[in-house]
DNA sequence: TATTTATTGACAGTATACTGTCAATTAGTT
DNA sequence: AACTAATTGACAGTATACTGTCAATAAATA
């Protein structure tokens, strides 16, 4: 009857909704969701990379990461220029707002990150960590988007 | 530059989606989804539940479980039946086919949670559902809908 | 160069998830 | 019994996520 509660299904969905929970939570005051944060760390550290490797950095569906973007622009906190040497593409950008929201909400993020594991002691904190680490890059080529972080590098001409 | 990768945060988005991925590829011949899934089985062992219990027994939220429910009648799976002694309530049961595309679901769904844990040592997979369990039933009350699978006894009178 | 193929962003459609509100109804209190 | 609280299901609104399609554009190839 229980038997449900220990499966592995079950468990990664209840962490996920667990752990937007306290992300919310603890960044209300900067109107924030994890993805629109993930997205701009993303595109600050990869200044004028474009849509579709910004969802391969991040491991996000493309349809969604539009709608994402719009939210984002709408905010204020990121620019969309047009490229000149590819029409079809426009490149992001962070804008000053955008970058100092960034430092501002550092603090409320690592405390929810911190409050994600708080339950457990320190060395099942890294346990954990290090067996979902590996899971995940082991699992990384079975979802739609695998993680492709060395794609950001491509548009700064570093491509290996 | 690589920090996120190694926070919860990341790690705990990117392994449910890898999840749900794995369940709907398995699944796919049943056109079911983890959710419906869940759904159907808490209403399997509580026959008779109402939403709201349900939403407890599976820590789903009550607005979204409406339109899941809504699938699974449409799909005919599920059947509603208005309450005799409370009329808000409207109490959930399985129809046979219901019951039927339960029992033959289950290899499909045993597969796809073996192969979630699959990259990993079988001492490592007991390690990580150990201290997942934990950390989520610790963690229990931070979500909209904390888990209560207590709740579902009580319409059998067996309430503590 | 002309044709085919691939990429990019946009969009339509479905399915979770959440916040918040509402009316109908029930349970608890005075 | 009358009033108040709480519960229930439904709904509106926002934000992920996914599948699949499309036109514009670019790249590869015949």
């Amino acid at each position: 009857m229980d038997a449900v509660y220990t499966k592995p299904g079950y468990l990664f969905r209840r962490m996920q909704q667990i752990a937007v929970s306290i992300f919310v939570e603890e960044c209300r005051e900067f109107d924030l969701t994890p993805v629109q944060y993930a997205a701009l760390v993303a595109i600050q550290n990869h200044p004028g990379i474009d849509a579709t490797r910004l969802s391969a950095v991040i491991a996000f569906d493309r349809s969604t990461l539009g709608s994402v973007i719009e939210r984002l622009e709408s905010k204020g906190h990121v620019e969309r220029k047009p490229s000149a040497e590819d029409k079809r593409v426009k490149l992001l950008y962070l804008t000053r707002p955008g970058a100092a929201l960034l430092r501002n909400i550092m603090p409320a993020v690592d405390r929810a990150q911190a409050r994600m594991l708080a339950p457990l002691k320190a060395t099942d904190r890294k346990m954990l960590m290090t067996l979902l680490s590996q899971l995940v890059d082991l699992n990384n080529e079975v979802s739609r988007v695998p993680l492709r972080a060395e794609d950001a590098l491509e548009h700064l001409g570093k491509a290996g």
